[in-house]
DNA sequence: GTCTATAGGATGATAGAC
DNA sequence: GTCTATCATCCTATAGAC
């Protein structure tokens, strides 16, 4: 059993990342583990405390590792591709860090912001800035950086509206599949087969 | 001077798209627009009905027009960068349309989705279809549309961060610059020069 | 069409017992 | 460390006057 303090970190990931901010009640947070709304303060000061620290916690947890497991592959195409699939993945897994993220850059203040990008992602930025340098040497790689980020990220969205878009298949396709469409779209195009 | 119904409509667009649904109160909708939150209730019937109405009003206001504009280029290649130059350019002057199409993909709301994606959307994901199917006959369509998708919204939502990053350049890419930045990698991949 | 007034409930936060 | 009790404030929504 974990202890409250990290059981309510997790937990208030979790509902921010649904909810949002706004749309999550300290009275939602306190029902989800078990305790009563007024407990809570005896671990953080405030919602605001609560927020910040649940976030933090999260992207922490969640960039570690995924650097390391590419600097052991040589070959750049290769590289992007487990980069790809592993990050599919494991957004796949747990969408927290992805809901999240999104949510920061659309609502959060500069400054929260800042302190996120500069504490959690740079050091999971510099491999991939150097991919891209590998990749494509005579293209801007953080533009490449972003277009991938995107693919990404919407991919995993839109399976929320796919549903209800014209021309649906039945079911969402699985990340590996994924995986395989954004690796040959990125690397060649829709004009190479 | 804009009828208040429709003034209404454009208030809460505008706070929604920054706030979200739960962070903005009908009292500061009514503030807005110089009305007393009650009155609100003339036009609408619930906080919920004004929410829907405002979307559906915005992205048919939005998406109006960018289809008629590609059904007159029959070259693909040239709909395709006349498609992505007007988008990013819409959305650098509006981003409503933007921010609250991100919202809704991660709000967990399945009816309002559905009713959005149903009224609001059909209409303009259908000539995007048929350009993909004439661009790669061979892929898939949905999928592509996606990627497209992902990397339009994500680099106008990573401006963001982006000076948070190492290796930022000074200063936000003009739309025309990630045009052209876009198109290049949707058709011919980061080995194409 | 807009107002005032208010019902009825949820919310963030605090005080103090155990 | 968690509880009960409570406060002041906010919220959506309704009723009825003008």
């Amino acid at each position: 059993m974990k202890e409250t303090q990290e059981l309510l970190l997790d937990t208030a990931a979790e509902l921010f990342a649904k909810h949002g901010y706004a749309g999550v009640s300290m009275r939602d947070i306190a029902g989800a583990v078990g305790i009563t709304q007024a407990a809570i303060y005896h671990h953080f000061n405030n919602k605001d405390a609560l927020y910040v620290a649940a976030v933090t916690w999260l992207f922490e947890k969640s960039t570690l590792g995924v650097g390391e497991q590419m600097a052991a592959i040589t070959n750049p195409e290769k590289r992007l591709e487990l980069l790809i699939a592993t990050m599919l993945q494991a957004m796949e897994e747990d969408p927290r860090f992805r809901l999240i993220y999104m949510r920061e850059l659309l609502e959060s203040d500069e400054r929260k912001l800042a302190a996120i990008a500069e504490s959690a992602f740079a050091a999971f930025y510099e491999p991939l800035n150097e991919l891209m340098l590998e990749l494509a040497p005579n293209k801007d790689a953080q533009l490449l950086i972003f277009s991938l980020a995107g693919m990404l990220f919407h991919h995993l969205e839109a399976r929320k509206i796919a549903p209800y878009l014209p021309h649906a298949s039945a079911g969402n396709p699985d990340t590996s599949f994924l995986a395989r469409h954004i690796s040959d779209l990125f690397l060649y195009g829709v004009k190479q087969p």
